[in-house]
DNA sequence: CTTTCTGCAAAAGGTTTGCAGTTAG
DNA sequence: CTAACTGCAAACCTTTTGCAGAAAG
């Protein structure tokens, strides 16, 4: 378990190593990022944010999630919509995620053999696959009967 | 290949066997995803029916999307948004895609094998997996360089 | 004939764009 | 100081809702 400044401070360096600016807004949706523990919307980071006294205009937020996304930073969860901070480090194959469907958890995971058997699969169907897009609707522990 | 009209003849048979009525802008969204050759939005469907002089409703078009989709008749693609029409039978596990990022020709698949290793998987992280939305992206056997 | 379905109008969300002013480096 | 970034207003696109009339079985 990362904490929430360890989680802000690592995706600053990846955000300086890349020639962008280190702004107010850019730390704040990345402290929402952290402390959030589903996928949340551009809104609820709002929201969340004006709970401590902390304004970000929506379309700023929209900007901040888009390249956030781009660095890897974050994922866009299909599934339910909304946004989650990436748990995970590079080289291990495409990331995917198990989502809750009763509370919204969820978990991020990746694996290279699976890759591997899918891009056969693609090939097999004429494809050449580049990304594996992949989220499983189940029911998480806790919210099991 | 199965013909057009052979598809909306199959679809209709499921309609009419879950107590669906068989209506006119049912059989014409049918028609619009048997000719589509990608994913379509509601209102490139309700575009593509234009040019043949009939009209529906989009609010229709989205209802009748709805339960097709219900049906397993119909899949909304994640990826790049739109809906196609099911070619697969029931019992081979989940549906799956592949996506052409060019042209964005579609095929769908599903394979037994690779749903168990996924259901393991998220056993592993503490979930009971029950649906696997799964897209690769790629390119085509036409689109490779 | 009755229930289901469709069209319309309108609203409700979600996302994007252009531009002027601000800020990080 | 300059390029990059943010806020605002507005537009745009997608999807949903409620209701009255139409149509399937």
């Amino acid at each position: 378990m990362v904490g929430v400044m360890a989680q802000i401070q690592g995706a600053l360096v990846v955000l300086r190593g890349r020639g962008y600016k280190v702004t107010e807004p850019r730390k704040r949706v990345l402290k929402a990022l952290a402390e959030a523990e589903k996928p949340v919307s551009p809104y609820e980071i709002q929201e969340m944010l004006g709970r401590s006294g902390e304004y970000l205009n929506h379309v700023t937020i929209y900007r901040v999630l888009n390249l956030l996304c781009n660095l890897n930073l974050a994922h866009k969860v299909l599934l339910r919509g909304g946004f989650v901070k990436c748990t995970l480090g590079k080289g291990e194959g495409c990331h995917r995620f198990v989502v809750c469907r009763e509370c919204g958890t969820l978990k991020e995971y990746a694996d290279k053999a699976l890759c591997a058997e899918e891009n056969e699969m693609a090939r097999d169907l004429g494809f050449h696959a580049e990304q594996h897009f992949s989220e499983f609707s189940g029911v998480c522990s806790k919210c099991q009967v």
